[in-house]
DNA sequence: TTGATTATGATAGTGATTATCAAATTCAAA
DNA sequence: TTTGAATTTGATAATCACTATCATAATCAA
């Protein structure tokens, strides 16, 4: 079974907050590993359902919302005010370019305007802890 | 009265768009310009039925959707989830640095970093239309 | 095997926002 | 000024995404 980094870190996670395991959590984790894509809980719902019909919305919430604690995934609002998880594991920090046709997200990282956050917030008086940007515009594909 | 320049606009809108006038969206209006905070729905009901308590939330919301249409206002989507509503009308575009003990706003602009944007996003091949930066971090004042 | 604890699924509840609708208001035309 | 068609309003129902509740099921250390 692959994404054994990943389920051990789930494991370690689990264990240490004291919970215990399950196979509706493990479903739910393999699934969310093998899409490459930005799901909505909705969407990773359906998914699952696919190999386990019986798990309900809830225990989709509860477990992204351990994915996230966990490091294995991250919160993504966009700008609709909808909001999808993203891989966080082994995905250095990044913002997004996000394309308004086909909706479809490209990771994207430049140290120089990071560089420039930096400075911009220090000019103002603020530590910055942390930023979000999202860029919209049309890709390559839908430009034909 | 002041807000000449405003009313102005709202005005033309309404009248392009063959809506009729109406005292609430004139209370909404003046309360939602005179106010220079980053206003929820909630928060501007609660103003402005100060002035006229018979105003509903509803009419609210259908205001701030006139402002944002008429270019007075403009949607602003926190990373929590929340939507605060900000002066459009004069403000050209800026970013926003949100101080995460006070919940402050500033608003910032760095010619560089969205010139680094545009140059990053015709780097994969995007023709970018807008972006939205939201930086997080501590005040000048909340350090004390 | 047990039993204390946690997890689950169904579903009720929540908070923000939108839709519906009857009554009130606006405003151009008579 | 009156009229009447169109728009606006406030109350409230509906919706949507998400969370809380709760009885039952599953886990796991002893």
């Amino acid at each position: 079974m692959a994404f054994e980094e990943e389920q051990k870190i789930f494991d370690s996670f689990v264990r240490e907050k004291g919970l215990k395991h399950s196979a509706q959590r493990i479903d739910i984790l393999l699934t969310f590993l093998k899409t490459e894509k930005h799901l909505t809980a909705d969407e990773l719902h359906t998914l699952v359902k696919k190999k386990n019909p019986a798990i309900g919305i809830a225990t989709v919430y509860r477990t992204l919302k351990l994915l996230c604690e966990s490091g294995l995934s991250s919160e993504l609002r966009l700008g609709d005010g909808s909001v999808r998880y993203e891989h966080f594991y082994g995905h250095e920090h990044h913002d997004h370019l996000v394309c308004i046709k086909c909706g479809n997200f490209t990771e994207v990282l430049d140290t120089e305007i990071e560089k420039l956050q930096e400075r911009l917030a220090r000019k103002e008086g603020f530590t910055l802890q942390g930023h979000k940007l999202l860029m919209y515009g049309v890709c390559k594909k839908c430009k034909g």
